[in-house]
DNA sequence: ACATTAAATTTAA
DNA sequence: TTAAATTTAATGT
């Protein structure tokens, strides 16, 4: 994403949270961009039932909602750490000076935030699809899709069962065995409890 | 075909 | 050594 030395040289800092600390939460305004060094952190949300949704899963290299920095909305979602993270922060009138004085990285926001909406499209509907199958692939090749190595069973799926089941809005259990079912079919492999695709 | 509930077992913090 | 994750099974929609 943005060079690091950039977002430094406008007074960004380094910031480290430990797993399951938030760095904001749902209905918060947004006061700050957000870019990810190390670590992972995902969006999340909690319906009338009390059931997690998980709206995406970042990772090193991605910000953190950064799309709420161009309109004057509230944030959507909580934004936990689930592994150890260490994120650059910036706060918004900084972060605009940045965006006016380098059309480039301009530029190049306009381009990440049109591919995240393109893939959020595309797990839109996946994840619309009645079949639990069609759902959990929809996640893994979306995952996937960023790793170097595309070939069969090299991509180790950092998500839990759990998390899946978040992801899709499906059980755990329904999880757990749709995954065996894809085994079987030898779509993945599971090797000590993570899964391979 | 998936959800729900419950219970057992394994693993990670 | 608790809490969380995973798994199996019975039953409901």
């Amino acid at each position: 994403m943005i060079p690091e030395n950039l977002l430094l040289s406008y007074g960004a800092e380094y910031e480290t949270f430990s797993r399951g600390e938030i760095i904001f939460d749902e209905g918060e305004t947004p006061k700050c961009y957000y870019q990810i060094i190390s670590g992972r952190i995902k969006l999340n949300h909690y319906n009338e039932a009390g059931k997690e949704l998980i709206l995406a899963i970042l990772e090193p290299g991605l910000s953190v909602c950064e799309l709420l920095l161009f309109i004057d909305k509230k944030y959507p979602v909580n934004a936990v750490v689930i592994e150890e993270s260490t994120v650059l922060k910036l706060p918004k009138a900084d972060f605009m000076k940045m965006m006016d004085e380098h059309p480039n990285i301009s530029k190049d926001m306009n381009k990440f935030l049109s591919e995240r909406l393109y893939h959020k499209f595309m797990m839109l509907e996946n994840n619309s699809s009645l079949h639990a199958e069609v759902r959990i692939k929809g996640v893994l090749d979306y995952h996937k899709s960023f790793s170097p190595d595309q070939s069969n069973y090299s991509y180790e799926v950092p998500l839990t069962r759990q998390q899946l089941a978040s992801i899709t809005g499906l059980r755990v259990e329904t999880v757990i065995r749709t995954i065996k079912n894809l085994e079987k079919q030898e779509v993945l492999k599971i090797i000590n409890r993570n899964i391979h695709y």
